[in-house]
DNA sequence: ACCCATATTAAGAAATTGTTAAGTTAGTTT
DNA sequence: AAACTAACTTAACAATTTCTTAATATGGGT
């Protein structure tokens, strides 16, 4: 799983800190949601359901314990991984925190090279248990990237490379027209030299296989997938 | 799961501390076993797959570090969780360790109760990823880790480690496409180089012995198990 | 009707995978 | 440690699928 797939929701009374770790971690590719405090947290966990959640143990009102706590009754959540940040020196009780339903500690301050290991650490744990499969649904077809077939009206075809992955191109958003050089320059690579007549060849055999309603041409642009 | 089906490997170079630790695990339930240093570590973890893996830094010949890169060199123990024992003040880097495929520090001296804790901890994680279901059902091939068997309709099929890390790959997601780098990753580990042909004879094998019908080539995509 | 961009077709090129057997390596037994 | 065995890898070639080309057809717009 590439790290644009984990959702980090990171928790914290201080700003800046927010801000630094958040920084870090979106450079990495992670999406990154931010919370300034606990009842907060709970709310956006439940909205966003993250793969990791990242807890600041000292925090007014309701604190990082509290929190844990809290977050553990959704079973939304429940396998949501959970990491208390804790300042070297506050001498808290981990035990407390891992009863709580913790399962990572990591000090502060800490340097970010450190932080990302022990993220990625901690995400690859987490990532058989897998959500929702990459399927997108457009008009009557569905593209299911993973088991690298297309269904239409619950039938399933199978495409080879250049045609799936046009057609995943073209379905990625539709409605849109997509100009040759596009189209090479991601189904092909910007470096590769192919003839004229090639997208039109593959649209061709791409029409004769989910039908030719969908794929309409717009002379002298290029093609779209019209829904 | 219920911590006596939990196996536990402790490596340590102080006998005094294996007992320690090793007591307290054991009087909780855990299947303990004991290495006093990293050669005899790799060759127990082969043998008896432990769902935990705790692992002193600082050991004589063979460091902690050093080992664990050893272990995860095997892909019966990529499901393996490995946490390190550090000595409080040792300013060993953390950083190295992750990369190292660790996936917790733990400080020495600690408090069995904090201990037991963090082993739940750790071991909590372990439990949905589903890998530690010692044996799973994909249409009608069963695969048992534990033993390292395959059955076919009642049939016991004994394969070689290739042969069945590569069918638990694939049958590990049905009907997903496992790429050739997916499948090199996990079968082979990241950083050994073999030919190309290599994974399509183990896939010759492989259908050879559980039948032709189960696994399907994707062409410049990869392999997937449909069921 | 003419032009131009696209459509269609089939052939053969290119790329990928399948198969086989022999060569290596690793693990076990004696 | 030598001999044996099973497992794994390599390499050459075959088979297959996919991709591209090129030649020709079609069809809307001016």
């Amino acid at each position: 799983m590439k790290p644009g797939n984990y959702r980090i929701l990171l928790v914290d009374d201080e700003p800046d800190i927010l801000e630094f770790i958040g920084y870090n971690l979106t450079r990495e590719g992670y999406t990154v949601h931010k919370s300034l405090n606990g009842k907060e947290a709970v709310e956006k966990a439940r909205e966003v359901l993250p793969h990791l959640i990242i807890l600041d143990v000292m925090m007014p009102e309701m604190d990082g314990m509290e929190t844990c706590r809290e977050l553990r009754r959704f079973p939304e959540l429940s396998h949501s991984i959970i990491a208390f940040l804790t300042a070297r020196g506050e001498d808290y009780s981990q035990l407390a925190g891992f009863e709580a339903g913790a399962d990572d500690y990591i000090a502060k301050p800490i340097k970010p090279s450190l932080l990302l290991s022990r993220v990625k650490a901690l995400l690859r744990r987490s990532a058989p248990a897998g959500d929702a499969a990459e399927r997108v649904q457009v008009g009557s077809i569905m593209i299911d990237r993973e088991r690298y077939l297309i269904f239409k009206n619950e039938q399933e075809i199978s495409l080879p490379k250049k045609e799936f992955e046009l057609l995943a191109l073209l379905a990625s958003k539709p409605n849109k027209v997509f100009s040759r050089e596009e189209i090479f320059a991601s189904v092909w690579g910007s470096n590769v030299v192919v003839g004229d007549r090639t997208i039109d060849v593959h649209v061709r055999k791409l029409r004769e296989k989910i039908g030719i309603e969908n794929i309409k041409t717009v002379k002298g642009v290029g093609y779209k997938f019209e829904v």
